[in-house]
DNA sequence: CTGATTGCAAACGGTTTGCAGGCTT
DNA sequence: AAGCCTGCAAACCGTTTGCAATCAG
């Protein structure tokens, strides 16, 4: 009956996922947290209010809150090591299905950041711009 | 004596690192890859001229052409799944020595980017920008 | 000659999966 | 009642490490 249930309903709701206890924890514990905790961290932290929730709930349901719009990846390509071996300025475009990165001609987008100061005062090397959407493969297939 | 391994042998020389075969044969094989292989897919194409070739004298050497900037790394947060929990539009700051990710507020860098059609028919959906520096933190640390 | 580099195999750490029992709808 | 969700343990996969032999400077 809490208003926090309350609201948690709706939100699964929207994004057409099953309410559970442990799935409703991890979400108030996650917005609750700074920054971009890891999964590990985020087990820690859940398991101070249900000790018994596994690992593997904690990865689940970050993938379903991802998979439905409730989160979003930080990143597109983590999980393998990519380099980068063009040295003309560029860009990437990254494709949220098969994930593949095609260089986007053009530096200029970057340019307006590198002159800005940076809060706390970040010493910046180098801007990094990814344009995150659906190839036109992933557009012509099927699924 | 070709013309290739002098020119490597340059390279070399101007990041510091030694010349030996394989890495003289790995860059030149990244070099002739499209687009951002894995290291296994480097691994496999660098089978093709040393089949002895080891995969973790690959990854060695990936690692030190980024550490000796013949490359650069593509993304600062591979490695661990992290998630966006901020509505806000924003970008990241992330730290090249800690790599801790700090949020930036004003979306509005990425604006002309979601205005710009790009070449192929790519869907955007959203984009990312990464400032990559070095946090105050470790611009005060010792090392 | 001395230290760096290689290849191998084993270790690692983060993530995923299969399954049996329990909870949601 | 039917199916989704949980917790557990084992499997996985990309990456790293230790080591002895070999190579570069």
């Amino acid at each position: 009956m809490p208003e926090t249930l309350r609201s948690f309903r709706e939100l699964c709701a929207r994004h057409g996922i099953a309410v559970t206890h442990q799935r409703q924890v991890l979400y108030e514990t996650m917005q609750g947290m700074y920054g971009h905790p890891s999964p590990e961290e985020v087990f820690e932290a859940v398991k101070q209010r249900i000790p018994s929730i596994s690992l593997a709930t904690v990865y689940k349901n970050i993938h379903l809150f991802v998979e439905s719009g409730v989160f979003r990846e930080l990143s597109m390509h983590h999980g393998t090591l990519r380099v980068e071996m063009n040295d003309v300025p560029h860009h990437h475009m990254v494709c949220s299905v098969c994930r593949k990165v095609t260089d986007l001609p053009d530096g200029e987008f970057g340019a307006p950041l590198l002159q800005t100061a940076m809060p706390g005062g970040f010493l910046v090397e180098r801007v990094s711009i990814d344009v995150i959407g659906v190839c036109p493969d992933c557009q012509a297939r099927p699924n």
